[in-house]
This record gives C-alpha cells, structure tokens and sequence, in this order.
DNA sequence: AGAAAAAGTTTCCTTTTGGAAACTTTTGGT
DNA sequence: ACCAAAAGTTTCCAAAAGGAAACTTTTTCT
C-alpha cells in the first residue's frame, strides 16, 4: 500500500501554517472546569476525593495558576466523569438570549414524499447538532425503495402510533410498535414501511 | 434550601457520559499523537518547530515517558492544527456490522427521581451521538427544582402525552402541549412541570 | 455581631515536566 | 559495506506541577 498521509485525503488539514508557535489562544480551563464542578454542586473537598486531585491543586487549576497534565486531566474527567471535549469545548458562551425553538404540533416544514412525510421541526434555529423530524409513513412495501437509506450519522427513532418494519442491513427485520425506538448507525443500510392498515406516525432525530 | 444539586435532579448528568470509559481509560495520547506526526510525513524537527515543543519533549511524550501539561497540549493542537476530540477519541471503528439498539417501550433504563422519571434508551450502544430519554414528568411547581437545569450540548423535546411547561432562562414560560417540541441550548437554564391533572410523558434527546 | 465550621487559597517542599545538548539508531548515498 | 546525515532517544538541569499543611475567606450557627 501506498503511503498515502492525510494530507492526500483530507485536503482540509492543511500543515502549511509554518508559524512555529502561534499565539497560543487561552482556552479557559480552569474557568470551565470551575463551572462544571459548581454545576454539580461540588465543593474542592469533594472534588478532590474524586479525583484523587489534591484540593490545592484544583484550586490552582482552577486559578489558571498551573498548567494540569495529562495525567491530572484524566483524573479529572474521570473522576467528575465528564468529557474531555466538554472541557475544552468551545469558549461556550451562553449567548446573552440563548437558543430556542418551540414547533407546534404540525407546524414543522413539510416534505412529502409519496413514501414518506417527513415534516422538520425547530426549523428556526440554525447550527443545530441534531436535526429532528416526525414524519408519516406511508410506505408499505420493501419495494417503494430503490435501495438502501444511507448516510453520515447516527439516527434515533421512536414511533408515535401506528406500527413500522425497520429494515437493516445487517439485521433481521424487526417491527416496532407505538412506543419502541431504535437508535442505530445511519451509514447502515436502512429503510421503513408502515406494517398496519393506519399510516405510522414517527419521531426521528439525526446527528452527525 | 436543602442541598438539592443538580445530580439529584438529573441523574442524566452522571451516564450522559458514554464513551464507553468507567475506569480509567488509558488514552494512548503518546502513541496517537505519534500517528498523527507520521501521518502528516513529520520528523520530529519539524513538528517541534511548528510546536514550539523541543524535539526531546515530542520525543518522551510520544513515547510515554511523560505526561504533558495542558499548556504543552495546547502548543501541539494548534501548531499540528488537529483539535482535541482527534487527539482523544479517534479509534473511530466504523463497526463492520452495523450499530443498532432497539428499545421496546417500556423497556429502556429507569432512573427514578421524585421530580422526573427518566428512562435512557438505546443503553447498548456506546459512543452514541446522541442520548435518547423518554421520561414522566411528576413536577407540578417550579419550586420542585433548586435551580436551572444547564448543561452542555442541544436538547430536543417533543410531549408524548400530558401537558408541560417550560421555563427557560431568557423566555417567558411556554405551555406545550402533545406533538409540541422544542429545540434549545441546554446551557440555557431550563425546567419542566407538568402543567395538566396527570403525569406528562415526554421524549427527549439530547446531543453535544 | 461573634464563634465555629466549612470552603477556598497560598506556602513550602517534593516530584515531574520541558528543553539543550549529548548520545544512539536509522536512512541514504557511494 | 562504509560513512555521513538525518531522525530519534536519553541525559542533565532548570522550571513548573502536585500535595500537605498553614493560612484566609466565607458560610452557618447561636
């Protein structure tokens, strides 16, 4: 095999900044990680004993006084049992009027297909991590399809009402009731039909 | 005020974190950062000059000889210009089978508490993008919480059943009622009541 | 308000990291 | 194979992090 790097596949990854050490932007972590344990209503004391970190040290980390290894970063997350990328997460400001859209039974944007009816939800906002739709099945046969729905993503289903068949590719059918949810790999081959008389009624929701 | 923290109101906090890791995970960030070098076609030189580490420190970090200081991490994400989830989480097993997870109703993992009733679904999967809740909602007063609920990442919510009022933080309250949903940045202070006689049922998603 | 307890910060000292240079291993040319 | 150059590792020391305990501030009592 070739010695293809990353430069050839993902173009975006350009390693052309030649600016040994530019500045070096301040992500607050202490100040986030102050704010994580405060949300749990955790005192220094307590933080500690989860961590195994010594009360001083996270108060100079939390102080921005030290710089916390590794090490001491995986102490952390382990023992508040949060993400690393929720510690470095973006500078996160809470936008001063905060994000939110409220959808109206039936008020989403339609898309109608004639195997599905796909109508998105909380279509004002904008840089959403998921986006979430209901949508009406009218599908009934494995046939309506030309193949495989497939895409980047993982995707979660629940079904409102009705009953549905979920194919998959790697799986038996399976039928799901009003009630039951499936969350699965959406790069997976998958497809749905309504298996009652009634239209099936489902809420689903993608995220990549 | 009694010493309600937020892990007592949401319980979600504690598993949300599902990337698999309950015990300390040994992130290989050594042998990682190692393959990003290389898959860049960088010596050791070079990356040190992009850096501004010295070629020794690349040297014992990749080989695990020392356990670098966020500073020094910070020096490495932004002179390689990769960002920190890859650095973390990018085993990246598309999985040759397929991920899929189905939960029946009723079925998923209950959490209990007196203000909410929450039931995580799809509990097999790990890595997930997304966290799927559906809950009973038993909070009749907005007394019923000791503060905002605020967290990271998006939130998704559609009532199944019931009727709910959500406050949030920069908003009036908003009655919603069932197929009604709303979309919202959960580090906006945010709570729910049930507003009718009964229990409101709702389904929620949260992603970050 | 004052005392006691709890929470948080700073000091002091030990352990560990980070960097320059010496040293070793690998690669490339002849 | 040999030698030279490049790449990578280790040594040594200065600089910074981590922890125990002293100290200060804040909270919670009476």
């Amino acid at each position: 095999m070739t010695d293809l790097n990353k430069q050839d596949v993902y173009p975006s990854m350009k390693i052309s900044n030649d600016r040994g050490s530019e500045k070096i932007e301040p992500v607050k972590l202490g100040q986030r990680l102050k704010e994580i344990r405060k949300s749990f209503g955790l005192t220094l004391e307590e933080a500690s004993k989860k961590t195994g970190l010594a009360r001083s040290t996270l108060s100079k980390i939390e102080n921005e006084q030290i710089s916390p290894t590794f090490q001491a970063m995986q102490k952390l997350t382990n023992g508040l049992q949060i993400d690393l990328p929720q510690l470095f997460a973006p500078p996160k400001q809470v936008s001063a009027t905060g994000r939110r859209d409220i959808t109206r039974n039936n008020e989403g944007k339609a898309h109608p297909t004639s195997t599905y009816e796909h109508e998105l939800l909380a279509t004002q906002l904008t840089n959403k991590k998921m986006m979430p739709f209901k949508s009406r099945i009218r599908a009934r046969d494995f046939a309506d399809y030309s193949d495989w729905i497939r895409h980047a993503g993982d995707e979660f289903l629940l079904v409102l009402s009705g009953e549905i068949t979920f194919f998959s590719e790697f799986y038996e059918p399976v039928t799901l009731n009003e009630g039951d949810s499936v969350y699965y790999d959406a790069n997976m081959g998958h497809m749905l039909i309504s298996s009652s008389e009634e239209d099936a009624l489902i809420l689903w929701v993608t995220a990549s």
